[in-house]
DNA sequence: TAATAATCGAGACGGTACGTCATGTCTTAAG
DNA sequence: CTTAAGACATGACGTACCGTCTCGATTATTA
């Protein structure tokens, strides 16, 4: 089933991932997705997160490298992963419901965010970098412009990336 | 009809936001929604641009306050203003559909960035500023984060604006 | 306008008779089609009187034979001509609605039944027939089967009517 | 839903008579009708089917008298049945869409004209009646005249049929 | 080994919104 | 003063999904 809302979102869109669709794709009555999702936004959460966690994982080694290629990943996951699509299509619903904003700020964005500050803190307390605004501002300021990229349709090239750690992490 | 868009988009959210709904709040026959406007998209696009040449003008003044005052302008827009809601809204929505993202693109953010990089430069060439990074990754980092902010509901604060201006042209 | 009437019947068929298609069909203003005609039916009922004026008159010889080619016409009419199909589409609107039904039988029905009735005393009187129904049961009599003959799309011959009135008349 | 739609054409008219309306006035979603009905036409015909079997039954007995008394019953049914608007109804939309009249020629016409014609010539050949004319041609003789009458409004009384028969039918 | 329960596919159901079409009324500008 | 052009409020069209709801049929477990 995930993989039928997957396909469904990377072939057709958003617009096309209807429950309905979901189920003739997979093969399945309406009522069995019912039965396990309350709804397709948790479908696709449910999806993100294991996409995510196979390859967007937040680096445990707190070096600027680290730092630099983790955000690189994001940079291509956005841009070229079909789970990168998903992400976005997440973060978009959330403008339109609340249920889906308090959902993935709960189960995706908070996690992450919270590995994303201790691995900062770590290369802080390293010296490997020196970030001069806040742990959450400096976190903005790096995946913002990534999600803003992608979101724009202009992706940010890894060297736009190198550029914006270099600008705000140079210690 | 704008009126009466804008209020429902405020109100009840992007959900509740239909054509019917819109021709009810108005007292006004679908028809002559379809008429003037090929979707609702259209519609929001339209109080958005209406709304944005009203209060987030894209300064003159070629100075490094101007710039500041306008992202400043530019982060309470979107915590603040109920039109705010509507750049989200179609931000989002273009995330779900080819044609919004291109209408969005070719209406509101294009003309804007336009705008946004002659400031830049102006300032830049007097002396006002100086931006490391290329003019469009420069405007990224400065309105990605400001945006990835209000997506994920953590506003950027007026001293974070300056924060990150401050980083990203100090001369 | 009349003539646009007729053609869009002839090809397309009542349910494409609408008075925008006879404007369009036309090059004529809706509303200047209003001004003269209360609704379409009113429009067929004028093309109907006039083009039954022209091929369809009651003849005026009261004689069997007379009589004969009068009702071979009008099955004729009905089954071949044009404007044999607006006299079916107003008999089948006068089921629809009441309107209709008052006004086709006002100036259409009522004034052909009273010559055809003429025209039965008078062949009567003369011994050229000798009906043994009364006059208006024996003009539903000869009329009846070929109209529906003609709803049902079994059209009543030559020798049919013949036949009919054979049955009906024969002193 | 079949009661519905009966009713709605009895109380305000085959105008009146649309697929919302019916859903409406039986309580029941649009769609559930579309789900069995593929117009509301088909909706008429099932009303008029299940009513013609219980009060409008081809005789079994080949008697001048059952025929007579057929007859009768057509023609009471025309006029004061509601059931007998549905046929009138029927016909008439059989004039402005070729599909309705497909489909009323093959699940009502034809049927009940099969069974009247064994009727006729089982009674011709007990020696009851001798008609003169084919047996299309004299049952359109009888009918017609009497569907003519229903749907001008003159409706066609028992002494009325018992003359036609007398005329066409006597031995 | 048979009864019992959980899960499934299928799909009907009452709803709501879609985008289109024609209605009959109206206003405007040109002749 | 009539016309064409066409905007307008109204309301039905037939379609797509929504989320809820019964149905048997098919597995799994328990008695």
């Amino acid at each position: 089933m995930l993989h039928a809302a997957d396909d469904l979102l990377a072939e057709h869109g958003f617009a096309a991932l209807t429950i309905e669709a979901i189920a003739r794709e997979a093969g399945v009555a309406k009522q069995t997705i019912y039965r396990w999702w309350p709804s397709k936004v948790e479908i696709l959460l449910d999806t993100l997160i294991d996409d995510s966690s196979k390859c967007l994982a937040v680096p445990q080694s707190p070096t600027a490298a680290g730092i630099r290629g983790y955000l690189r990943a994001f940079a291509r996951f956005l841009a070229e992963n079909p789970a990168g699509k998903v992400f976005l299509a997440l973060l978009a619903q959330a403008q339109h419901d609340a249920a889906t904003a308090a959902s993935f700020q709960e189960r995706y964005l908070g996690p992450r965010r919270a590995a994303e500050r201790e691995l900062l803190a770590l290369a802080a307390e390293a010296g490997e970098i020196a970030p001069r605004l806040g742990v959450d501002a400096v976190l903005d300021a790096l995946l913002g412009p990534i999600v803003y990229g992608a979101l724009t349709g202009a992706a940010v090239s890894g060297e736009g990336v190198d550029a914006l750690v270099e600008e705000l992490l140079r210690p």
